[in-house]
DNA sequence: TTGCTCCTCACGTCACGTGAGGTGGC
DNA sequence: TTGCTCCTCACGTCACGTGAGGTGGC
């Protein structure tokens, strides 16, 4: 005769599950001490412990375990519990598969950011742009209604997107409400035109960019040092200006703003 | 504006979880009306709830969600959170595979014995048994005693084991007591002898056999029948006579005893 | 005496589900 | 008025885990 710790030892349960067993009846102690209420279990009963804990880890639950062990169930029945089970198990293992393999996806994307955004200048740069074919909706409004729009242009560009998410800027000054703004990707091959989403080549050329990291609120300071080198080396700026959004709120998680980065290009002459 | 019916409809949650992540925090109205406390949802809620959706099904906590929909955490945190959840989910599925797989081989061995058991013939026969080769232990003691016998054997025997269990028994008379009992299986091959186990050839010849359907209190109304019919034949019996266990408690499940098949089986000359 | 094991009882966990009892708009 | 939707609050679920407070044997 063991102890329950003696016996939760040998059967691996903890101490609480026995007891919790015992409550259920599924696993009653061979004797029980009158005055001391202690429980003491025979060698016989490890192995319908270690049965239960298979059924367990099939994912039988108490009550279901109770009745198969119960002894009163034939075996036709007895079958049918086994197959639901299994059926279960099966569409749990289908699931987590299904899930895991979008967390994968996940994980990656986040994985290719990380990459693509590790050894970044945030220097201003002079630097060729080149041509891209451009898939975008341009409308009046405020700043914050891009997020809208670039969905927009997503569900219809969709697979076509061929690198990050970027606005054209019409105005040569800061407009609160009225702003003339184009939203869209860059796509790999020209898309036909549908519902105010149009598809052109960005002629690319000579720019002057930066690099801001911050929230987009900030991106100002940003535009400020840009334009003062332009307007140091005496170049000239052509409209539009570019937003080219290395790293954002994303389709998934907002991330903290302190670390989203915005490239900014302006072209000139 | 929706109202939470509405939504719970969109999203495919029901309005009792909208009311709990409303609590919990990480889905909240848009709007709740002052005076009848009736919560109103906006289109942009939507995607939230998605994204909440698709997070429960990769089986994150409320509280995980949370806090990765608070915008706050850091992409390596982020990630790190991300392949945790990945590993969990990983070993969940290896977890649920492995239980499958052994759940179908109970299933298989349960749909085996239900093959073997259901043309079987209930009356007395004259038959033909065949010589085998038999791993036994054999013991002084109690009939209840044979269950632990068969462990023993079992455990040594293992994968050689090619037939039902069987006992002998080596007395003319039933003692209540102190039965001269062995106990084993068939095995295809001869084994060494080992802490009582002891390998011989069981050799068979004609046979009085009938098969008991039921629990083995009534078996000797079978061992009546059988000796009543060897009697009248004018047969003489050999020792010792066999029972097999066609049918009986089984390794996992105890099954209905009313449902225990043993085939009696009595030597003749 | 101390330390260890055992006991019971009540409450906590997690993500909701189930009702009861009531209100408000069409 | 009726039927429908919405509300809050309290309790239930499932398989234990956590701790408080106490006992008994070495």
């Amino acid at each position: 005769m063991f102890t329950i710790g003696e016996f939760s030892l040998i059967s691996r349960l903890t101490v609480k599950t026995l007891r919790y067993y015992h409550d259920e009846g599924i696993l009653v102690p061979d004797y029980i001490d009158d005055d001391s209420g202690y429980r003491y279990y025979r060698q016989t009963s490890v192995e319908r412990a270690m049965i239960i804990t298979m059924l367990r880890d099939m994912d039988f639950s108490i009550n279901g375990i109770r009745e198969m062990l119960s002894g009163y169930t034939e075996d036709t029945e007895l079958l049918e519990h086994l197959e639901k089970q299994q059926h279960k198990l099966k569409d749990k293992i289908s699931q987590a598969k299904t899930a895991e393999s979008s967390l994968e996806e996940i994980i990656k994307s986040i994985r290719r950011i990380k990459m693509n955004t590790k050894h970044i200048n945030y220097e201003i740069q002079e630097k060729q742009v080149e041509d891209i074919i451009f898939a975008g909706f341009r409308f009046k409004g405020k700043y914050d209604e891009v997020g809208s729009a670039f969905k927009k242009v997503g569900r219809k560009a969709g697979r076509f997107i061929s690198g990050n998410a970027l606005t054209l800027y019409y105005d040569c000054e800061y407009k609160e409400n009225d702003a003339d703004i184009e939203a869209g990707f860059p796509v790999s091959k020209s898309l036909k035109a549908n519902s105010g989403i149009d598809c052109k080549i960005l002629k690319g050329g000579k720019s002057v960019t930066i690099v801001h990291k911050g929230p987009y609120e900030s991106l100002n300071k940003s535009y400020e040092k840009l334009f003062t080198f332009i307007e140091q080396k005496k170049y000239k700026s052509l409209s539009p200006s570019r937003e080219v959004y290395l790293k954002g709120p994303g389709m998934i998680f907002k991330g903290n703003p302190e670390n989203y980065l915005t490239e900014i290009q302006v072209l000139i002459q």
